[in-house]
DNA sequence: TCTGGGGTCCTAGGACCC
DNA sequence: TCTGGGGTCCTAGGACCC
């Protein structure tokens, strides 16, 4: 495989994206700390940042730290508009663009020199263009390696520009700290502290064989290589998703089955029409549980076939969540969620009935419709077996699930 | 800190097949 | 009938990321 010995590589990540465009759509916030989200924290600005505030942490904390900090309400229309008129701008300025969320992507703009510039110069480009035509900040690191780059524009924040040079690139890594590594999270972390390894230098000087028996086979192979500055992984554009999901928070307390399935219900409808939207089916079913005591689990069941349909999805994790009643019951439940994954795309899909792709569309709108007027999630149920659409029933014994498919 | 929501990839054991 | 190797699929869990 070619490998590039320049650093043609750019990571672009706009700094605190929600809480940048808070600023940026009330301009009375500009240079102020800004949390956005009042019961967890979903971004800070970096003004917020100062006192200690972080994503993720509860609303109550993120006050205590920084009483003055403006709390704003999460805008996700606006987030995701703003992260549409930012790949215009990625698109723009290079030919393969691979996003990572709405917000950050990487760009390979090798062969551009002489169109475009340097890729420093791109970068700075880059930077500009995003804040004159989306108006938010955004940081960008230029290397050799995806993962360099990543490490770059996370090191470079807010508001930055790091290009590191293939000559330079062990004086960049080595004295860093291990938690800077794009693929080393708490546990890893964690091991290699208690190993007395805090740097990437440090990191360096251990071979593969001990860090994959440190870290297990994958990662420690992984980290190892990150250690090394060797990343063989290209930048890829239109990777397709493998799964979609949604979950919901229930908070404490006891909830009746019906209470449960009326969630369940309102996830399935959720998770099926945005299937059905995107023109993905899928054969997985998966059901995720968090008990009273935040322990997690999950139960999956795969589907002879995969379908986009809401009542076989739902009849899947009906049973999926019969089979955990007695352990709900007794530990309590905190979260549930249902993530549909073994995706295929509707133009792989010849065997699947035009109906499960297209059918959902006229129930989808019934739904919104009588939301729209109640503008309440339990109609959901209602709505389905009003529009004809069976919820309960047994499946046709065709579809049925089997806990193995069918072998030649 | 008493804990949102949406994703990706890897591992390991068991079932099953050749 | 027993044993073994190699491979795929399914399930459950873990780690990581934004």
């Amino acid at each position: 495989m070619f490998v590039s010995h320049e650093a043609t590589i750019l990571h672009a990540d706009v700094d605190a994206f929600f809480a940048s465009v808070a600023q940026r759509d009330d301009p009375a916030l500009l240079g102020k700390p800004v949390i956005v989200g009042s019961g967890v924290v979903l971004a800070a600005s970096y003004e917020a940042r100062a006192y200690g505030v972080r994503s993720a942490m509860g609303g109550a904390k993120a006050r205590r730290l920084c009483p003055q900090a403006a709390v704003v309400s999460p805008s996700f229309s606006s987030y995701v508009e703003a992260g549409k008129a930012l790949f215009a701008v990625f698109r723009e300025t290079a030919p393969v663009v691979e996003g990572l969320s709405m917000e950050e992507a990487f760009l390979d703009v090798r062969g551009l020199e002489r169109i475009s510039g340097s890729p420093r110069e791109i970068a700075a480009h880059l930077r500009r263009e995003v804040r004159e035509q989306v108006g938010l900040p955004l940081t960008v690191g230029v290397a050799r390696t995806k993962s360099l780059a990543k490490v770059a524009s996370s090191v470079a924040k807010p508001q930055g520009l790091l290009v590191v040079a293939p000559e330079g690139e062990r004086a960049f890594l080595h004295p860093l700290r291990v938690e800077r590594l794009w693929g080393a999270g708490p546990a890893t972390v964690a091991r290699l502290h208690a190993h007395g390894i805090a740097t990437v230098g440090q990191l360096a000087a251990l071979s593969e064989a001990e860090l994959m028996t440190l870290l297990g086979k994958a990662t420690g192979r992984h980290i190892h290589a990150l250690a090394h500055s060797r990343d063989p992984r290209r930048v890829r554009a239109g990777r397709r998703r493998r799964s979609i999901g949604s979950q919901s928070a229930l908070g404490r307390g006891a909830h009746t089955p019906q209470e449960l399935d009326a969630v369940l219900v309102a996830l399935v409808d959720r998770v099926t029409r945005r299937m059905r939207k995107g023109q993905h089916a899928g054969r997985t079913v998966v059901l995720r549980l968090r008990f009273g005591d935040y322990a997690r689990a999950t139960r999956s069941r795969t589907l002879a076939r995969a379908t986009a349909a809401t009542a076989t999805i739902l009849e899947a994790a009906r049973a999926l969540l019969a089979a955990v009643a007695a352990t709900i019951a007794r530990r309590g439940l905190t979260l549930l969620g249902i993530t549909v994954t073994n995706l295929e795309a509707a133009e792989d899909q010849l065997a699947l009935p035009v109906d499960d792709l297209t059918a959902g569309g006229a129930l989808d709108a019934a739904v919104d419709d009588v939301r729209e007027r109640f503008g309440h999630a339990v109609v959901t149920r209602a709505v389905l077996l009003e529009a004809g659409e069976d919820v309960s029933p047994a499946l046709d014994p065709a579809e049925q699930p089997r806990r193995r498919p069918a072998r030649r």
